[in-house]
DNA sequence: AAAACGTGGGT
DNA sequence: TACCCAAGTTT
């Protein structure tokens, strides 16, 4: 009997829930989206807010916005209620802004149908909601025995079952895995930890196994493994774009437009620029136009060399003049505020 | 099913 | 500096 076998059968695996869970009592991070442990669930507002937020994004950049949009809208009702542009304004910064377009759609689903589904598939029909946060919703806000898999559970499990087969391709190995480890006690309370244990102690770098509540029981540890899986497939490299954003302004107006809905920064609030892939655009007033310098930004999947040129808000062809007491440089995305410092 | 989709912080 | 990574979803 190989390792995983072993480890799969129940007394083993058994122990890892009331374990972990026992850890998380001591050290679950106070979070202002989170019951504390043993604790009645959170509001499913705040947690699917949370969970929207924290897609891809760290704790530290989600708690101002969470701040922010609980304020702002106290429910969902509220939320389904606001203007498009004000929430793309409140999400500008965070990124991924298909979540913010989501998220609004989401509410007025939500608020339509009188509340939160409670169920995992009714919850994964409703836009922006995939796999990871339906599971996480129906575990954390309806005590549903739902199994939880983020980027963090994928190392944990990787780690534990000793897992080698390089990401992604081991993802439904690992899910599957996962899955033997649910427990129907405190299931949301168990999701919460095992991506604590993540975040804090099952690092991707470095990681503190003299601390693990789960560290007799993991494979890669035993072969010493643990801090170089789950192994990862080699990424493409990043390709340079060049582009030029034009800056039309004077002592009381600014030119901006409305990008489209889909695609890059898609209904943010930005400065006319050509296209960032060979499309050219022309300059969205006369000019005459005087370089003010150059913007670097990384994106996920390209880099960008944006030249910015600045000019007059005369003989303007499109976009939206806006008084300066009108616009408010921190309803741009990052890109734009960078563009946006270059003229002050 | 691979690619598109942001940003900021850590090493 | 360069690269990695973070509570993924959509097309």
């Amino acid at each position: 009997m190989n390792n995983r076998a072993n480890l799969r059968e129940t007394p083993v695996r058994a122990s890892v829930a009331p374990r972990l869970l026992g850890w998380y009592d001591r050290h679950a991070r106070v979070l202002p989206w989170r019951a504390p442990p043993g604790s009645p669930p959170m509001d499913p507002y705040r947690v699917w807010l949370s969970e929207v937020m924290l897609q891809q994004t760290t704790v530290a950049a989600v708690r101002g916005y969470f701040e922010r949009f609980t304020t702002l809208w106290p429910d969902v009702q509220a939320l389904a209620a606001a203007e498009d542009t004000q929430v793309m304004g409140e999400w500008a910064g965070l990124g991924y802004y298909a979540r913010a377009r989501n998220l609004l759609a989401c509410a007025r689903q939500v608020a339509a149908m009188g509340g939160f589904p409670d169920t995992r598939q009714a919850l994964a029909a409703l836009p922006g909601i995939g796999p990871y946060t339906s599971a996480a919703i129906a575990a954390i806000a309806f005590d549903r025995a739902e199994t939880v898999v983020d980027g963090n559970v994928e190392r944990v499990v990787a780690r534990l079952f000793a897992v080698k087969t390089p990401m992604p391709a081991a993802k439904p190995e690992l899910v599957a895995l996962a899955e033997t480890l649910t427990p129907d006690r405190r299931p949301g309370d168990f999701a919460q930890a095992m991506m604590d244990l993540g975040a804090t102690i099952c690092t991707p770098r470095n990681p503190a196994c003299a601390l693990c509540p789960l560290n007799d029981l993991c494979h890669a540890r035993a072969l010493g493994l643990a801090a170089e899986l789950p192994r990862k497939s080699p990424k493409p490299p990043r390709p340079l774009r060049l582009g030029t954003a034009w800056l039309a302004l004077d002592a009381g107006h600014v030119l901006v437009e409305r990008r489209p809905a889909k695609g890059l920064l898609g209904g943010t609030l930005a400065f006319p620029s050509t296209g960032w892939d060979g499309t050219e655009h022309p300059p969205p007033a006369a000019g005459p136009w005087r370089e003010l310098g150059e913007v670097r930004h990384i994106f996920t999947h390209f880099e960008l060399h944006l030249t910015v040129l600045a000019g007059p808000p005369q003989g303007i062809n499109r976009g939206l003049l806006l008084p300066r007491a009108d616009f408010d440089p921190t309803t741009l995305p990052g890109l734009m505020r960078k563009v946006w410092a270059l003229a002050r």
